[in-house]
DNA sequence: CAGCCATATCTTTTT
DNA sequence: GATATGGCTG
């Protein structure tokens, strides 16, 4: 039973308008998704609808895990019938039953990112586009962004109006499109983009789903793109009874084709739509969320809101500079070490979030070394691993013959002495005779110009075929056994004996757990349930809160999460907002990463930490980067010793490195390796060129020496460069090479 | 055909 | 710094 006395009037508000659209504003920490699953309860307790009559959608299965069982513990018995799933997972689940009326077997496999760029690969070597001047990944993208604004292969043709790049684009696509099918295959995109098209198209399918669902509700609403909106007209369609919940000032996924108009149009594409605010705030101090307010007043074009709070003002906001990221990670671990030492907080009330997957490391490292227990979210998901991918190969070539791309992946993995020569022979015969890579294996002895390797083909399809017999009587993960045994693919890691090898074998174990979990689980479990189920997992969803771990992830990852401690690490310009953005011609994507800044602040509940480092490593280079203008946002105020000690100031400490700095104040600046700038300081710096000399940089390219002054410690060289013009730059920075 | 070494490119963010 | 690719050799 729900009781509506614990929610406050905006929020029964949401609750109790159950009919017609609805669009709840949700500030961060407003507790929307108390609304949502009071809502359901409400519906189903109170109005009597039928759980099976109601559907909630999310971004991550980790919400809608989430929410599923919030539902379930205020409605208990029959809660299970309302759908809470993901986009994704909801299309799945259409397209597995119907997707055979466009051409497409129900059985498809579904491509990650990974089995896309094979794929594109393979597809730019059979069109012979010289990949150097068009990379796979822009074709990749160029088509995501289409498909998340549905438009396929003919309407981008017919776009493309003689422009050549784009008539190149069209042309993979429709190809690439096509191997997708011939695969039965689809990407992620598609997932969206052909439930859409089937509703459209099929009126059937459209009419039986459209009456199945009288309520939908969508969760972070500000983050879909055109193909979700889509999706979702047309399932409302009938009844209309539509709540979406969204917060403009969250919305962060521009990048993947989210279309923020689409919470901003709302009220004109649902002209009776009610919309309900909710600003107050129930998670932060009174502190942060001035900050977060504050931060985000910065943007223009967003709706206004205010979000308030009842807390007290608690601690200020404290933040830090040092001079290197190990310094930044260093502090951080043992901040966190302290305060869980003095009893604090425990370690998993402590978050660490970053801009980039690559910022993890340091902190890793520096969380090993102190003995903090850390889970990292995101980088290299689980399933993205080698010998997972591997293993899911194998499998995926058993439940879908079709799969060319699984198949050729796991072809001579283990080795079987099948190299690309053979392969190439066989792949050639089946283009031509049209059929698929496998069954073209199968026919092996009829390939034109394979003498010895028939031989070593033969087992291959033997043990796939096996496998395949082997399901009709067994579980999958007898089958996985099987699998594992037969290849030998254990047996070799256990072989090499590495770390690295053991920590591959602990993985595979832990794909057979999984698939263990997964059986007792399902009611009737099939392979290609399985590899669905794991090809529509997020890293994210992992995450368990009840472990006493410190969670490190980006700040991306952190949406819809809160903690009573948030380090926000990496606050410098050319990282948090990133370099691309400041260099970008387009205002928007400044406004999208302070928004991303301002999830980042409304996340922690009591303890906001912010840190920046003066250097950082990137890519093998040393960057050095001034404190992020997001932290320059936040009212002095509110922040702890902003200018107190001399370790905080906004000062370069040395005099080397202001004057480093004032040479390359606009462009983040790369520098020689540490290596060699300790052996200049130690020598005395010697150069081996002088005023005239034709000297080489290694990014300016060449350019000859105009002046050279002795200053400091260093010498300031300024070379006119022949492709970037006049730069001044030090010595022992610049690491001219005289030609 | 496989294993080794040189090189090139990458990075924002993810279902 | 790390990973993917390409060329070479045994």
């Amino acid at each position: 039973m729900i009781s509506t006395q614990m929610l406050n009037k905006e929020q029964q508000e949401g609750v109790l308008t159950t009919e017609g659209p609805v669009l709840i504003l949700a500030g961060a920490g407003s507790g929307k998704t108390r609304v949502l699953t009071n809502r359901t309860a409400y519906l189903i307790d109170e109005k009597g609808v039928s759980p099976y009559n109601i559907l909630a959608i999310t971004f991550t299965n980790k919400a809608a895990a989430e929410m599923k069982s919030r539902i379930n513990e205020i409605v208990g018995f029959g809660s299970d019938g309302v759908w809470v799933s993901t986009f994704h997972s909801c299309c799945v689940r259409i397209l597995r039953r119907y997707v055979d009326r466009m051409g497409y077997d129900t059985a498809f496999t579904i491509y990650d990112t990974d089995d896309q760029k094979s794929l594109m690969k393979d597809i730019c070597k059979r069109l012979e586009i010289d990949t150097k001047m068009y990379k796979e990944k822009m074709f990749l993208n160029a088509i995501s962004a289409a498909k998340n604004e549905l438009i396929d292969p003919s309407d981008f043709l017919a776009r493309a109006e003689g422009d050549f790049k784009q008539l190149k684009i069209a042309t993979v696509y429709a190809e690439y499109q096509k191997q997708l099918l011939k695969n039965n295959a689809m990407d992620f995109d598609d997932l969206i983009m052909k439930t859409v098209e089937l509703l459209s198209v099929d009126n059937e399918v459209r009419e039986y789903y459209q009456e199945r669902f009288h309520y939908i509700m969508v969760d972070e609403y500000q983050d879909t793109n055109r193909a979700q909106f889509m999706l979702i007209k047309l399932l409302a369609g009938k009844y209309k009874n539509l709540c979406v919940v969204g917060d403009d000032d969250q919305s962060i996924y521009k990048f993947r084709g989210a279309d923020i108009s689409n919470i901003l149009d709302f009220e004109s594409i649902y002209p009776n739509a009610k919309v309900i605010k909710l600003e107050q705030n129930y998670r932060s101090t009174q502190n942060i969320l001035d900050a977060a307010n504050q931060v985000i007043a910065n943007n223009r074009g967003r709706k206004p809101k205010a979000l308030w709070t009842e807390k007290e003002a608690g601690d200020r906001i404290v933040f830090e500079q040092f001079e290197s990221a190990s310094e930044e990670a260093y502090f951080i671990a043992n901040d966190i070490k302290k305060s869980v030492k003095q009893a604090e907080c425990n370690y998993n009330d402590c978050a660490v979030l970053y801009r980039t997957n690559a910022q993890s490391r340091l902190l890793e490292e520096r969380f090993v070394a102190n003995n903090i227990p850390y889970k990292l979210v995101g980088g290299v998901n689980f399933y993205a691993r080698k010998e997972i991918k591997d293993i899911l190969a194998y499998l995926k070539t058993i439940d879908n013959g079709k799969d060319d791309i699984a198949v050729t992946r796991i072809l001579n993995v283990p080795r079987r002495g099948i190299g690309m020569t053979s392969q190439n022979k066989v792949m050639d015969y089946a283009y031509n005779k049209g059929i698929s890579f496998y069954d073209a294996l199968k026919e092996g002895d009829r390939v034109p110009g394979l003498s010895r390797a028939v031989g070593k083909i033969r087992p291959f399809v033997d043990l796939i075929e096996n496998c395949r017999d082997m399901l009709f009587h067994n579980s999958p993960v007898k089958v996985l056994e099987y699998l594992i045994k037969e290849t030998g693919y254990v047996e070799e890691l256990e072989a090499e004996g590495t770390d690295e090898a053991k920590a591959r074998i602990e993985n595979i174990d832990e794909l057979i757990t999984k698939m263990v979990d997964y059986e007792q689980r399902a009611d009737e479990p099939t392979l290609g349930e399985f590899l669905e189920e794991v090809a529509l997992v997020a890293d994210i969803d992992s995450y368990d809160e009840d472990g006493d771990y410190v969670v490190l992830m980006t700040l991306h990852g952190a949406k819809g999460l809160e903690f009573p401690r948030v380090y926000m690490s990496g606050m410098e310009d050319g990282i948090f907002p990133s370099y691309m953005c400041i260099t970008a011609d387009d205002p928007d994507e400044l406004e999208e990463e302070r928004r991303l800044c301002y999830v980042g602040i409304t996340r922690a509940k009591s303890h906001l930490t912010m840190t920046a480092a003066r250097t950082r490593m990137i890519r093998g280079e040393t960057q050095y980067n001034a404190v992020s203008r997001f932290v320059k946002e936040i009212p002095k105020e509110l922040l702890k010793g902003y200018v107190k000690k001399n370790s905080t100031d906004n000062m370069p400490r040395s005099d080397t490195f202001r004057k480093a700095k004032q040479a390359f104040k606009s462009k983040p600046f790369s520098a020689t390796p540490m290596q060699t700038y300790n052996n200049m300081q130690r020598q005395g710096i010697v150069l081996d060129y002088k005023e005239g000399d034709r000297v080489s940089h290694i990014k300016f390219g060449e350019g000859t020496v105009q002046k050279i002054v002795q200053g400091g410690r260093d010498f300031e060289v300024t070379v006119d460069f022949d492709q970037v013009g006049v730069k001044k730059m030090f010595a022992m920075f610049a690491k001219l090479k005289k030609v």
